[in-house]
RNA sequence: GGGCGGUUAGCUCAGUUGGUUAGAGCGCCACGUUGACAUCGUGGAGGCCAUUGGUUCGAGUCCAUUACCGCCCA
């Protein structure tokens, strides 16, 4: 026999089932035709990343589902992988370089440089899935994935060429975040905004054929060599006069037209606006709407260009200068003021951001994302919970086009080529044979443009035509359950349906669960700079894995966030805790019964106990499938935490040991039977706890020495075993046992004493069963003396329950009593009775209620209400 | 500016189609260690369910309003 070690030791224990798990590769999978599949592919994770709370919250909900169905019979296959995570990357590789060489990209070459982000890959990414495996994820290793591993690559061009064949892909212009000092295009990650103390320049715009004049409030006075209008809100009743009319643009002498957009700010300086299509990203939009024309006047190192008059040549500061005062020479400079306004900064240069107009590939989205709408209104697709369906359609019914090219070197490069002479465009997924005449595309696609293929492409994925003999895909795909963060149900889900659809011509899951954003415990995000994200690895150290794990899907209801603060683990690390020593307890006992002689094997009553443990216990099954089916997984752990606890720990194990020291011809069976809820016990736990529960269950047996609890039936509801009278039974004697210990709690230093519980009970039906519970009063409330049942009508001063009153006769002189409170307790509930009974008569003499309310309600108020007054009778005599 | 949520005990949250005197965990207070567990047990205090109005016999629950908070998109 085994020993059952008096405490859990989370690390080593974890270190051990996690090797062996993955040593014996026992969650690979292949197709299996005898079983149903579920699978489900993971969020891959950045190549950079390290593992933080979120992720342990994500891949937990994964894990939990793959486990439920692994041990409900279906052949499940979890894939990892990971992100190539472009921008992300490629900085981290820059800075290392620029540290440790002093070098930058330009200096290796994009060859170079792109073989040296391998090499960095190779060696350092990919720490997260390390991480991960810590964590104890039940997936098929052997089937990980790169976004950037060659199969996936190749179903990335295969993609792009296809689209773009069929006309969905286009080169147009867009607003890019331009950092002159790196040269590069930055994303709005890379961005951060600072407070900045400028001017505000009001400059006179001359109105075409009048004497007067629209003053234009700017803080950037150089841009309007671009502008190629002013506009003002149309709702603006002071420049209503102008509609079509024409300003002067100064300096630059050229007619631009007035125009008229409610994205104007009617607040802002003067309420007229000018605009600059090529250097705002609103006035971009605002060109676009009334097809304007977008004057690009910077080179791309941050000069003034050609279309700059004088002033080319000059850096933006320069020619800010410059121009203020020349427009001050000519008077069109009308007032300056002191304005504080956000600046966009690059986050690696420093550099103020350009908005800079630059060519782009898009992707053209509203024919395409039309199917990728009605499956979620059919219910194909189903989003947990239901309400980012909206949000979903909203999004989709104002789909803008992707852009989806990217300036960098890190990615799948775009299949495109430019002929060197014809400007001839060739767009295949093999390179031209005359590659000598032709350059391809320098930029790379958006990383969402590998991971929108990820649920078809891990699974080898290539074209339509290939696909028919991919037993794989046609096993596993479409997949089952998607776990992920709301934030990214547009980067990401919406845009995996859509490829789903387009080319598989199906969903690419079934069910979408949009998990908690994890916040610290004043409700910010975590993040890095605030340093106020726990490192999980150091509380699954600190704590033990599952315990993290059930902690923060215990404190994660579906949709809304939730606050975590590392002390909140000692949830779950009591909890186990708790399993743990209800577990040794059981073997201990097991242990001794078995060594001692003279135990008895007889087969003990089938009574109101093991009646109500087993009605409990079904119940609780039958929430769990509730739940787990409802994707409610906090109510999941909820349930098995207070059936663990309350029902099985607090109340039923308390009484096997009636049984096993005082009945003790049955304490054998007992422990039995204790023990075998237990143990399915640890099987409905285990796909939160996967860790403790594996160990446990091996210490019960140690015949099951390498096997796996992983593949163990999960325990399925028997429902004749609800039995809501032996509940009812079961919460009369629980209310005896309160009772009788409240009485206890009014006397100090009462284990002096020896002292008979007196009973009473208040109705027939406590009546009837009090011969019944009387036996395993003893041991609940510490009493040394024995136990009367008042049969008598008369006064009976003592505490009531609801079904009991109970009082203790001390057999010799009588201990202090800690307060007087008993009385005014009594005093205090007969208020709060009267005003109950108040309440009910006055529903119960409303003749609309009457007439309106559903009989059983009625009858429900009638009987409440008999009941209200006859408690109150009772205690009224006891006072 | 557009869209979507939230507001219940000191804190974090449950509360399933409207129908017991609104629950849990943590925290707090008191008591408690002779056969699992002080990472524990027992008992207790603590709430006009954000505001205002409406629907209804009946509203934490449905509708509207206001206030505050949050998220996403622009």
């Amino acid at each position: 026999m085994k020993e059952f070690p008096p405490k859990y030791e989370p690390i080593e224990i974890e270190e051990k089932w996690r090797k062996f798990w993955e040593d014996n590769e026992i969650y690979k999978s292949s197709v299996n035709s005898e079983k149903e599949k579920y699978s489900v592919v993971i969020p891959p994770p950045n190549v950079t990343g390290m593992l933080h709370i979120g992720h342990i919250l994500n891949n937990t909900i994964q894990d939990i589902y793959c486990r439920w169905k692994r041990m409900s019979g279906f052949e499940v296959c979890w894939v990892p992988g990971m992100d190539h995570a472009g921008i992300a990357t490629q900085i981290k590789v820059e800075q290392e370089l620029k540290k440790n060489e002093g070098k930058s990209k330009y200096d290796l070459g994009r060859e170079e440089f792109v073989k040296l982000i391998w090499d960095w890959k190779d060696k350092y990414g990919g720490i997260i899935l390390k991480q991960l495996r810590k964590l104890g994820v039940s997936v098929d290793w052997s089937r990980e994935r790169f976004t950037l591993d060659k199969g996936l690559s190749k179903a990335v061009k295969e993609v792009f060429v296809d689209l773009y064949k069929k006309g969905y892909i286009y080169k147009g212009k867009r607003i890019i975040n331009w950092d002159n000092i790196t040269q590069t295009a930055l994303s709005d990650d890379e961005i951060s905004y600072t407070e900045k103390r400028d001017k505000l320049y009001y400059v006179k715009y001359p109105i075409v054929g009048t004497d007067e004049a629209l003053i234009i409030a700017t803080t950037r006075p150089e841009t309007m060599l671009g502008d190629t209008a002013v506009a003002v809100n149309p709702a603006d009743k002071r420049y209503e006069k102008y509609k079509n009319a024409k300003v002067i643009l100064p300096l630059v002498n050229k007619e631009i037209p007035v125009l008229f957009d409610s994205y104007v700010d009617v607040t802002f300086g003067t309420g007229a606006l000018k605009i600059t299509p090529a250097h705002d990203i609103n006035d971009f939009e605002v060109g676009q709407r009334h097809g304007l024309e977008a004057l690009n006047i910077l080179t791309k190192d941050g000069k003034i260009n050609e279309n700059g008059l004088e002033f080319q040549g000059m850096s933006v500061n320069e020619a800010r200068k410059k121009i203020l005062v020349k427009l001050k020479e000519e008077g069109y400079l009308v007032k300056e003021e002191d304005y504080i306004h956000n600046v966009a900064i690059s986050e690696r240069s420093g550099a103020v951001i350009e908005p800079f107009l630059s060519d782009q590939w898009f992707v053209s989205m509203k024919e395409l994302s039309k199917p990728a709408i009605q499956v979620v209104k059919d219910g194909k697709v189903r989003f947990h919970p239901d309400k980012w369906t909206k949000t979903y359609y909203h999004w989709l019914d104002n789909v803008r086009d992707w852009c989806i090219s990217r300036q960098l070197w890190w990615g799948h490069q775009i299949p495109i080529w430019y002929h060197k002479e014809t400007g001839d465009i060739y767009c295949e997924t093999t390179p031209p044979v005359d590659i000598e005449n032709w350059n391809q595309d320098p930029d790379v696609l958006d990383t969402w443009f590998s991971s929108w293929l990820w649920p078809f492409s891990v699974f080898g994925w290539e074209n339509s035509e290939k696909d028919k003999d991919n037993k794989d895909l046609n096993y596993y795909y479409p997949t089952d359950f998607l776990s992920t963060a709301p934030e990214i149900i547009f980067l990401w889900v919406a845009r995996m349906i859509i490829s789903g659809l387009e080319y598989r011509n199906d969903i690419p899951f079934k069910d979408v669960y949009f998990h908690s954003t994890v916040r610290d415990g004043k409700g910010r995000k975590m993040s890095k700079s605030l340093g106020n994200s726990p490192d999980p690895l150091v509380l699954m150290d600190r704590f033990g894995t599952d315990a993290l794990r059930f902690t923060i899907v215990y404190l994660a209801p579906l949709g809304s966030d939730v606050l975590f603060d590392e002390k909140n683990t000692e949830i779950g690390r009591n909890f186990i805790t708790k399993l743990w020593n209800a577990g040794r307890f059981l073997m201990m006992t097991r242990d001794k019964i078995n060594s001692e002689s003279g135990l008895g094997n007889s087969e003990p009553e089938y009574n109101f106990v093991e009646k109500w443990i087993d009605s409990r216990y079904n119940e609780t099954i039958k929430d769990i499938e509730f739940y787990l089916n409802s994707y409610r997984l906090n109510d999941y752990t909820k349930s098995l935490y207070s059936f663990v606890w309350s029902d099985f720990c607090d109340w039923y194990i308390e009484l096997t040991k009636v049984s096993i020291y005082q009945n003790k011809s049955a304490a054998k069976k007992t422990i039995e039977r204790a023990l075998g809820i237990y143990e399915n016990v640890l099987r409905l736990l285990h796909p939160v706890i996967p860790f403790v529960t594996e160990e446990i269950w091996h210490l019960l047996d140690e015949s099951r020495e390498g096997k796996s609890v992983s593949f163990i039936d999960y325990p399925k509801l028997d429902a004749s075993k609800i039995d809501e009278d032996s509940e009812k039974l079961f919460d009369l004697f629980k209310d005896l046992v309160t009772t009788s210990r409240n009485e206890r709690a009014k006397y100090t230093a009462i284990n002096e004493y020896e002292f008979d519980i007196c009973i009473k009970p208040l109705n027939t039906t406590a009546s009837y069963s009090v011969d019944n519970l009387k036996k395993s009063l003893h041991l609940l409330i510490n009493n040394k003396g024995g136990i009367v049942i008042e049969k008598s009508t008369g006064d009976f001063k003592g505490t009531n329950g609801e079904f009991f009153a109970v009082k203790f006769n001390f057999k010799n002189e009588i201990p202090k009593m800690k307060n007087d409170e008993g009385k005014d307790k009594l005093v205090k509930e007969l208020d709060s009775l009267k005003s109950y009974i108040a309440g009910l008569e006055k529903k119960l003499n409303n003749e609309n209620f009457l007439a309106k309310a559903a009989q059983n309600v009625i009858d429900n108020e009638n009987q409440k209400l008999k009941e209200a007054r006859e408690k109150y009778e009772k205690i009224s005599k006891m006072l």
